[in-house]
DNA sequence: TGAAATGTTGGGGCG
DNA sequence: ACGCCCCAACATTTC
């Protein structure tokens, strides 16, 4: 093994892991000691600064890395400012490090800070590399026959089974070499990231944000529930899905690792490569169309999409965000991620098209809320998420495709289960008429426990009414761009 | 990773 | 037994 004798930097980002883990597998490959750093510098991801509920997450990762870094002999050195490259610097000269190691992101503000980073650290004959670790595979290099990235899933999917899985990256963690001084780190609770009214009662109950629970979580989901995936993933009142997306976010657990993990503990069952392994793939592709269509969290993929008619209104829009629209399973599904940080994907969907479609608010308001209220808030997620509701993205859904909230309440909490957990006001509400309370007398609802506009609301706007707004916004769209 | 409108079919009730 | 109607069930098309 080579033998540096100079510190290396290795600056943790969105991988704050010790396993599959390429710039710190690498650093100790190459013998260096090694200086784990994270910086906090908000200001820099403009304007998606972390929200509340991600910042939450981000400290309790920072905390467990810390303390799993501990167990090596290491530990987490953490810095703040306006600048990265100012507190880089500062670390640089502060401890004689010659070396730094990244993995790379692929978001918009982190590729056009990194890269100008990278070139000012050259300059000054530093030894720079960065490393993929957060995808599957390096977006600039996956494209389709005629050399333009894929815009359509099915294509890309395809396309990525031809190609070879990349294996996990060992990590030898027992040769992992200190620094013999380690810098002044600050204390993690001055970062301030964990939120200042008592907002994450619900977090604290939900999620156990450290990796070895997130690995239990992984291996129990792998064992038992990766196989009945396919079936149970769109019901959300039964606990379907891995609910692992905040620790791919922050990379505590990483995609390699949790792809051989699922395959593994599912007995390689070939249903699981189209079931919840194809999952994986969609936020591959999520991400490599973020990294290759930069624009996209603020503008529409598809340009014509600049004219569509939205029709601000606050009102609406609040109480989308307070769930007070009157439908159960969008209500339900808004009060689940205030109160826990997190939505079942199946009632993202359905509560994103009632926002854009039914009350023609722009869907970067619903990015925003998203961005601030979930704790797996990522760019390239969100922005892929919400212009697929919205029409307006890849391989988005055409525009006629309404989703009858009421319906979907039907096919999907069949019970009412779901949305009587999180509107207990209508814990007495018979399952005929859980997904729609306003077609109940007002007299039965009473006995019922229920007044109309005082425990509940009516609907916000009656479904065919919605549905034609939005029919009509469209057709209101096409004529813009066709005049 | 829709829903609604419209079209078609076929079984059963009935004269 | 037959034609007619109704309508549920399913299929297709349209938004």
């Amino acid at each position: 093994m080579p033998q540096e004798t100079h510190p290396a930097i290795v600056w943790f980002r969105y991988d704050l892991r010790l396993h599959d883990q390429d710039a710190l597998a690498y650093a100790i490959e190459q013998g260096h000691e090694i200086l784990p750093v994270f910086i906090w510098a908000p200001d820099e991801e403009s304007p998606w600064e972390p929200g509340g509920a991600s910042r939450w997450w981000l400290h309790h990762a920072l905390a467990d890395l810390d303390t799993q870094l501990r167990d090596y002999g290491s530990r987490l050195i953490i810095r703040t400012g306006q600048s990265t490259q100012a507190e880089l610097q500062k670390l640089i000269k502060e401890t004689g490090a010659k070396s730094i190691f990244w993995n790379r992101r692929y978001e918009p503000a982190g590729i056009k800070r990194d890269s100008r980073i990278k070139s000012a650290l050259k300059e000054q004959n530093l030894n720079v590399q960065s490393f993929n670790a957060t995808l599957l595979y390096d977006p600039t290099k996956i494209k389709n026959k005629s050399g333009t990235p894929f815009k359509v899933f099915t294509p890309f999917w395809k396309h990525l089974r031809t190609v070879d899985l990349p294996k996990e990256r060992p990590v030898d963690l027992d040769s992992l070499k200190s620094v013999k001084k380690f810098p002044k780190s600050l204390p993690l609770e001055s970062l301030n990231l964990l939120p200042r009214i008592s907002w994450d009662h619900g977090w604290l109950e939900m999620w156990q944000p450290q990796r070895e629970n997130l690995l239990t979580r992984l291996r129990d989901f792998g064992k038992n529930q990766a196989a009945s995936y396919e079936d149970q993933r769109d019901f959300p009142a039964i606990d379907g899905t891995s609910q692992l997306s905040p620790a791919f976010h922050f990379g505590q657990i990483g995609p390699r690792e949790a792809f051989q993990h699922i395959r593994k503990q599912g007995k390689h069952d070939p249903a699981l490569e189209t079931g919840v392994l194809r999952q994986l793939y969609w936020r591959e592709f999520a991400n490599h169309l973020l990294f290759h269509f930069p624009h996209t969290s603020e503008a529409p993929l598809r340009p014509e999409y600049q004219s569509f008619p939205w029709q601000e209104d606050p009102s609406f829009l609040r109480a989308w965000q307070r769930g007070e629209t009157g439908y159960p399973i969008v209500d339900a599904g808004m009060r689940q991620l205030w109160q826990t940080g997190w939505m079942h994907n199946r009632v993202r969907m359905i509560v994103a098209s009632v926002l854009v479609k039914h009350l023609l608010q722009h869907w970067m308001e619903g990015a925003k809320w998203f961005w601030d209220t979930l704790v797996d808030a990522n760019l390239a997620n969100n922005t892929f998420g919400w212009q697929w509701t919205a029409g307006c993205g890849a391989d988005a859904a055409p525009y006629f495709r309404v989703f009858n909230p009421i319906m979907q309440g039907e096919k999907f909490d069949p019970q009412g289960k779901y949305i009587k957990k999180f509107l207990p006001e209508l814990e007495k509400l018979p399952k005929k008429y859980i997904h729609q309370p306003w077609e109940l007398g007002a007299l039965e609802l009473r006995g019922l426990g229920v007044t109309l506009d005082k425990d509940y609301p009516s609907p916000i706007i009656p479904h065919p009414e919605g549905r034609q707004r939005a029919l009509d916004a469209f057709a209101e769209l096409k004529k813009r761009n066709t005049a």
